[in-house]
DNA sequence: ACATTTGTCGCTTGACATTTT
DNA sequence: CAAAATGTCAAGCGACAAATG
């Protein structure tokens, strides 16, 4: 028995002793995931410290840290060593983003598309490949990672970019998504560590929590993540790789210079982790922006998969990205390929492959680039920010909100006005400061007008909802 | 220190305690990992147990289960309890299946294709999607989990082999790999264990493996699983689904009767199991045998995930592959969909659905039915069976090789002859006895004239090597 | 600077289940 | 059928590391 009654000690949860049956860690583990779902414990919670529990509970407290290790690793509640354990902010609700079908009066600001006014010209490529001689071997196993001349275009096409491999470090996947679980799956293992932004890619965050991969976030400034930030993450934990979206940070906008991507690449090749590179943006950065160096790839090819999507820049539903690797990852890369994807679609791969041939592809590129820049200026006239915050042509913006709201309050809220919006919630990688920010997409409308119409709504009623 | 020496005492594996290095059980597992993968310890050797090498080592013995576990995750080894534990089959190479580059010479009987002399209708059904109207939207970010019409034809085609289902209840996918991997990514955890044939789908055992979903071999007879062992193991174990081709089984030719089905559907509904139902050769058995019945699907809608891929029945190479499940897990695999796949390229889906309504896809699986009898015939001529030996118009047979030989042995000693097959160990989802067999698949070759050739250089070389 | 709070981790203990003999 | 061999698992112990005040 306890030595002490704990009746009235202020204790945040306090599970039935009686209900708890053998074995008790997982008893425990199933009683709070029930009470976080079921919001009995609202996101933010302070849990009773591991021994305090134990105590009332009348266990050792390392059968309390077991329970609480469960219900970390299915992301419900996060602990640091020395303030406590707490319950997660997206513990009861996923943050997977998608394109689900909404109301049709509502301007849809939240996923980001890639204006998709360019596809007529993806139509037209998708004929010529009709009258290809080659078409019946499309349709074929043949090539599971593309067929070689595939793959000398994707080679072409990324070299605008500053890659430089051969064909057979390259591999033919389907999609940005469809690589990442490919990367993680060929090259990490549960319990892994992956250092990211703060707020970084939300299916990326998904795809983790579900391979029981750890995030590890990583302060940053306006440059993007802060090399000795990293550093020290890496001596204090066990970290195993970082992701990174260099070219445009995906929600924060942030692209990273030359400069701060040398910094990096020399720690991440100093404490040897694999770097995941999302460069799904080098088409908005490379070329354009002064000091843009190359992709981190070039500066660490051992330790990076480069992974390159068409979706943004070429053609959102032809399912094409590209990987580039280096021989330590191929093996293990091929594999990871060959068992959850067989092969990705020759046919997808063979429209893009022509767009790319036919510099068609270039076409689409400049035609949203237009359009990108005129969607930013219309969100500059309506929300006025600094100068030079974060990438000038990005597909989306990242808003600071005036005041402390709450995420899905808001977002319901602005929804109820005929607006989706994605609050910074979705998009927090791990513990930290909850700071407060929409993302608003800038590509997903299907005009100009509609985004105009879009932002002053979103406008106004912000002003209504932040006072 | 430890009372005696063991120094020559007959123990399989002697780790030198020098090395190790705290913590013990990391250090330990990562030696043995790789005295395993570069052949010290042969498959099949038994390890010392927990409480001999404890001794040896001077540790505690829960310390080398720990070691132990790690490996055994990996699936470099397996446990038994009460009779030791072994070193896998499979642990030093993988048994991934797929179409990769062999010679020019050789003659490839291993992975199975589908006949792939249709595909010239293929080619005629794209052209006809480049004329639709719709065919802009078949580029954009809509519908990840297909477009209405497209599930509506998903569902005529499935209607023909029993399946009865609303748009609500299916979701087009990437093809079965990524169908499978989206089931078992969304309903199972890492640990959760799954019941399956002794042979089975290589693939899908690659998958299990990474996403460290156990496998537990169940005993079969000429009509599947066995029920009662089924049951058997669900009670010692704690299982949580299975994983089953009713149709026919991969590799082993096995169609489960309809009286099968029912009692194996009694067990599963029984024990509230997840059932996996990868129905890919439904079109070979749907309307020809008797005792075909119905999908398991059918009975045990709220527990099945009946997963329908077009790869052998129609394209091989437009990835896809329709799920069909219950209300219960419609949130869980939707969530899984767009997270892994964002979506799947609706041009494939599209292509497909044509080939469906025109009726050319019915036309395609009569000419693959005609192609895979002839190629039966062929086979049946040179490799006499038993009647009724497992599905009669597989597209690939399951030889019983009339001596213990080795299996990757015999597999390089014929492709040395320019001949490609798999052998069964490719196939073992556990620990078993391994009995011999050779997967020849009918169904790969350019010609029945090629097979014809093909079988009968594996024939008379079986004759040599077997003697 | 230092003690306190709090979580982490590896190892040990002992009860138990299964298989073999 | 009982005893021995063997693997499994939950719980406890204690050293340690990080954050807080």
């Amino acid at each position: 028995m306890p030595i002490n009654s704990f009746t009235d000690y202020p204790m945040s949860w306090k599970p039935d002793r009686d209900v708890l049956k053998r074995p008790f860690y997982l008893s425990l583990a199933s009683l709070l995931e029930h009470d976080i779902i079921n919001g009995y414990l609202a996101p933010g919670t302070k849990l009773p410290p591991q021994r305090e529990l134990a105590d009332f509970l009348d266990v050792n407290f390392t059968t309390i840290t077991r329970a609480y290790k469960l219900c970390e690793l299915k992301g419900l509640i996060y602990a640091i060593t020395g303030s406590g354990t707490f319950v997660s902010p997206n513990a009861a609700r996923s943050i997977t983003i998608s394109k689900d079908r909404i109301s049709k009066e509502c301007i849809d600001l939240g996923f980001a598309e890639s204006f998709e006014q360019t596809n007529s010209i993806v139509a037209e490529a998708a004929k010529k490949v009709m009258e290809k001689s080659y078409l019946e071997q499309l349709f074929n196993y043949n090539e599971p990672t593309g067929i070689v001349h595939q793959k000398a275009a994707a080679l072409n096409w990324m070299r605008a970019f500053g890659i430089h491999a051969n064909t057979e470090h390259v591999a033919i996947v389907s999609g940005a998504l469809n690589a990442l679980t490919i990367a993680l799956l060929a090259l990490f293992e549960p319990g892994n560590r992956i250092a990211v932004d703060k707020y970084t890619y939300a299916n990326f965050i998904e795809i983790s929590k579900s391979l029981r991969v750890k995030l590890v976030p990583i302060p940053g400034d306006e440059h993007g993540m802060l090399p000795h930030e990293l550093e020290q993450q890496c001596l204090q934990w066990g970290v195993h790789g970082v992701f990174l979206m260099p070219s445009c940070g995906n929600p924060t906008t942030v692209m990273i210079p030359d400069y701060r991507k040398k910094e990096l690449a020399a720690v991440i090749r100093k404490h040897h982790l694999i770097l995941i590179e999302d460069d799904v943006h080098a088409f908005l950065s490379a070329g354009i922006t002064d000091d843009y160096g190359q992709p981190m790839y070039q500066l660490l090819p051992d330790q990076t998969v480069y992974i390159c999507s068409t979706s943004k820049s070429i053609c959102s539903g032809l399912r094409v990205a590209y990987m580039v690797f280096g021989d330590a990852f191929q093996e293990k890369i091929m594999r990871a390929i060959f068992n959850i994807n067989v092969k990705t679609s020759s046919l997808d791969a063979e429209i893009i492959t022509e767009l790319i041939l036919s510099g068609k592809a270039n076409e689409i590129v400049a035609k949203k680039k237009q359009l990108a820049q005129s969607a930013n200026l219309l969100y500059t006239e309506l929300f006025p920010q600094p100068l030079h915050t974060g990438h000038p042509l990005s597909f989306y913006r990242w808003l600071p909100l005036p005041d402390k709201v709450n995420g899905s309050q808001l977002e319901s809220y602005l929804l109820d006005k005929g607006i989706r919006v994605f609050h910074s919630d979705r998009f927090l990688s791990g513990a930290g400061t909850p700071d407060n920010y929409l993302r608003v997409a800038l590509s997903s409308t299907n005009s100009l007008e509609e985004l105009k119409r879009g932002l002053e709504i979103l406008k106004e009623n912000l002003r209504l909802y932040c006072g």
